[in-house]
DNA sequence: AATAGTTGGTTGCATATACAACCATCCCCA
DNA sequence: TGGGGATGGTTGTATATGCAACCAACTATT
């Protein structure tokens, strides 16, 4: 290892985005082929939705760690799709407040173990300590990143 | 840890896609910091560029591991910023030949250091066997889905 | 040489994402 | 009570991404 390589690609870095990728691409395909009619960011919706009915949008957004934006316009698809619905407060004629239909709830109760089983194939031939360290970096690298969210390499 | 945890919150999945998201923004936020007008898909096409000169559309999909269609625009948003250059081949009137930039290379030089020195940030805390664990478990992932692409957890 | 299949690339459509700017409403405090 | 700031959401604009369908051009096979 580490002959003649640019540290770039002996970093995390090109490796992180690739499996997220493929990934995504996975469980798109997944979903499809199970008749489930989800992507992955309606899915991640529909799950925290699910434990927190008839929030707020933009908590729903701060939940899906998501900007209010694209919440609102992934909503606004969700909602044709008959996957949620919004409901106006009656004490607050700002806030909408967002629920997940009975359809939602359906895929979702398919989609979970669906989800679940792949997991198997995805992990397979990893350890419970190899999985735990990987979680374990990941996480660390995101402290990282926003412990120090204002720090620059350029010297200006 | 694992007390009345759902399977899917304990497993990599939520963690590489939220980690992915992270080091996005950082490298983006980092970037235009810098004064370095790229974006992460940008710059990934640059790098993959600057060592094959003259490659076809297509080949440079594969090596940047997008589809065609996808290249296709980002070239013409990166032509446009005169970061890259088409150029028809002589030899095969349906082919366009893709050249980084004067420009373009100048924006390379600048980014490269710069992330490079951004990974001690990144990566700091975390032991060369972590990372390699981790680089291992990614890959790892990455070929068990693409091993079994068509299994399917669903029993139809 | 003609046809059929392959390859290279673009366009239409759709999703996901985010920043900036905006409007509407609410709330607090002077 | 009224004005200024905070909060909730949408719209405009932009990037990145991929599938399906398409056209154009090359190649191989008969």
């Amino acid at each position: 290892m580490s002959k003649n390589m640019h540290p770039l690609d002996e970093s995390l870095l090109p490796w992180i985005g690739k499996t997220t990728k493929a990934l995504d691409h996975f469980i798109t395909e997944m979903f499809a082929s199970c008749g489930i009619q989800l992507t992955k960011a309606q899915f991640i919706l529909l799950r925290v939705l699910a434990k927190h009915e008839g929030i707020k949008q933009n908590d729903l957004a701060s939940f899906a760690s998501r900007e209010k934006t694209t919440l609102a316009r992934l909503l606004t698809t969700m909602e044709k799709k008959n996957l949620v619905y919004r409901k106006g407060s009656d004490t607050d004629k700002r806030t909408n407040l967002v629920f997940i239909s009975p359809q939602g709830k359906e895929e979702l109760d398919k989609a979970i173990p669906a989800l679940v089983e792949s997991l198997q194939l995805i992990q397979s031939g990893i350890t419970k300590k190899e999985l735990s360290i990987t979680l374990g970096v990941l996480q660390r690298i995101r402290k990282n990143i926003n412990a120090d969210e204002f720090s620059n390499p350029c010297k200006h």
